[in-house]
DNA sequence: TCCCTTGATGTAAGCGCTTTCATATGATAC
DNA sequence: GTATCATATGAAAGCGCTTACATCAAGGGA
């Protein structure tokens, strides 16, 4: 390995030269910088990352904790972040939590063993408690997609509330009025806030959402198609369905299709998420879509401001709901 | 932030005691030990990664280069890296390359920068030679899916060549001779080796396979779309297709339908990878799959074991495609 | 009793950088 | 010619760890 020291010594300098050509240009006569630059250039040197954070206490990198790669929900937002950050030249290192609460901090104490300058933490296992606990701890902790009451000024987030609302609402606008909520585990804060805004938003509307309309998946395709026949033979008047993700949505749509009911003709649907599947969907799903590439970059930018202490106040936080209007939402039979 | 040193004082030991604690609990008294571990606790000390990485000389992390987060091809290799290197306590962290060569090598330096033990690299971009240049100076890579020939041993991928074969090994069985080929763009070496396998066993089992039922498209819907529309122009009397991924032959069946004809009845598709999309998509889409978790595992234990100087011999490096079958191949209509 | 082991600990020298502070040099001002 | 200042560089002290080596006490064998 090639070290500052063999470059200083071929240029004919001190380290402190080489280190200041390499951080501080200006600072050193442009002579005495191009002969540092040809020694280093001879030599192919490349500073040791690791020796310069250690160094400067600082490691120009953040951190960010997701549940997993492979899935495109998580992946979209760490796009999102790595593009923020590209610019700066900051690095990002990802760590799964592999969905355990237990993951989630041994995460998150990992990436500050590494010195990250901040961390970005997409968290839904943990409880409040555990989260107020540690951003109270922890000045430059970023919260992705959730939002943690005293600490809103570090959440970036969906307003998943909204894209309850905008749901029910497309579907009270097309006339529906026996609606029905395939829901995501409760654990989920987002499954939470989905539930209010639907739910609000019906009862604005005059109207009712019994339990017996509710039921939940595990956020598959076959949870979908369960929960549908559940839904169905509790209740066959229902004409309209909100899934909390486009896969169980599309499992419902399937489900109602083996039923011999067509959506949307007999039956309209509405996912959530509008990932993919959603667009490739025969019928293509209607569905709310969420901006996740710009909530990640949002995070990236939030994270790097923290670290540098620099002003955050015009940041986005709340990213709005969408509905994307497809297929398989229409008007109810009468 | 509470150091070594903090503890050593707080112990009453020196700070070789308390790493070695830390290292090498055996070496020290079981008094001394326990001493050393309540005073970490009390101080809520955490050892600085940085600084042990740097005295170490190693950072027990594997660096991953990858073309972007948000795809799921990625996202499960990556996972399966993430999976393979858990159990041991090492770390992957992952860099993006924006699909470009110059991408691809900034990565793989910045991953050296920052001292990782190994890299793995996904390499679509660069060429073969940059590419030899690399491994022959760097011990210590990994090619990720992708054969390189004088490096073998440090290659893991799919046997595309394979799939190409049974995915024309299947259309002849069912009885097609007129087939046709959706072929992603060439600079991907796995669309040539894609491209080999299906002609190689059109041609021995005696059947041409003409440059006219051969069209390229960019692996995306509406390329397979157009690929197909292309191709039945040409010539009408294709009765099977093979498409490079999924989304094109998702593609080539939504064209397919438009034009009246039906899947599988009329045409037969058959799609490669089998994303999610291939398993939902209606039909339901026939395709090759690829073990990606398999694949990026392998790529994480290559890594591991050459980071250590380990035995690498009994690491699987080459993985088979498998014919997935669903519901868009059938036999031709006579 | 003396010498040699053995085991437990401390001392201190790194790891490859950055940065503070001191120093040298030449230019500028009087 | 001397005092002053700006500019360019070097010396050296860290950053928070690990580890080779030295040291020391206790135990065992002669």
């Amino acid at each position: 390995m090639v070290t500052i020291l063999d470059v200083s010594r071929k240029a004919g300098v001190s380290t402190a030269t080489v280190s200041r050509v390499l951080n501080h240009p200006d600072m050193v006569d442009e002579k005495t910088r191009d002969l540092v630059r040809l020694a280093s250039e001879e030599l192919g040197y490349r500073p040791n990352r690791i020796a310069r954070d250690l160094a400067r206490r600082s490691s120009q990198t953040i951190g960010v904790v997701v549940n997993n790669f492979a899935s495109p929900y998580y992946g979209m937002m760490l796009d999102g972040v790595d593009e923020a950050l590209a610019a700066s030249g900051w690095n990002v290192i990802a760590e799964t939590s592999r969905e355990t609460a237990a993951g989630e901090l041994r995460a998150i104490q990992s990436l500050m063993d590494r010195q990250c300058d901040a961390i970005v933490v997409h968290a839904n296992s943990l409880e409040d408690e555990a989260l107020t606990e540690l951003f109270g701890k922890y000045p430059r902790l970023v919260l992705m997609n959730r939002l943690l009451e005293p600490f809103n000024n570090r959440c970036v987030h969906l307003d998943n509330e909204l894209g309850g609302r905008i749901a029910a609402g497309h579907l009270i606008a097309k006339g529906h009025v026996h609606m029905a909520m395939i829901a995501g585990p409760e654990t989920f804060h987002e499954v939470r806030a989905r539930h209010r805004g639907f739910a609000g938003a019906i009862a604005e509307a005059g109207l009712a959402l019994p339990d017996s309309r509710i039921v939940r998946a595990d956020f598959s395709l076959e949870g979908g198609r369960g929960a549908l026949a559940h839904l169905m033979q509790r209740d066959s008047g229902i004409t309209a369905v909100f899934a909390h993700n486009d896969e169980m949505a599309v499992g419902a749509t399937e489900e109602a299709d083996r039923m011999g009911l067509s959506v949307p003709k007999d039956l309209s649907v509405i996912g959530f998420d509008d990932m993919t599947l959603a667009r490739l969907a025969r019928p293509a799903l209607t569905t709310i879509g969420q901006p996740l590439r710009a909530i990640g970059a949002a995070c990236g930018r939030l994270a790097h401001a923290l670290s540098r202490e620099a002003d955050t106040s015009k940041i986005q936080r709340v990213f709005d709901a969408e509905l994307i209007e497809r297929e398989t939402v229409t008007e109810p039979r009468r």
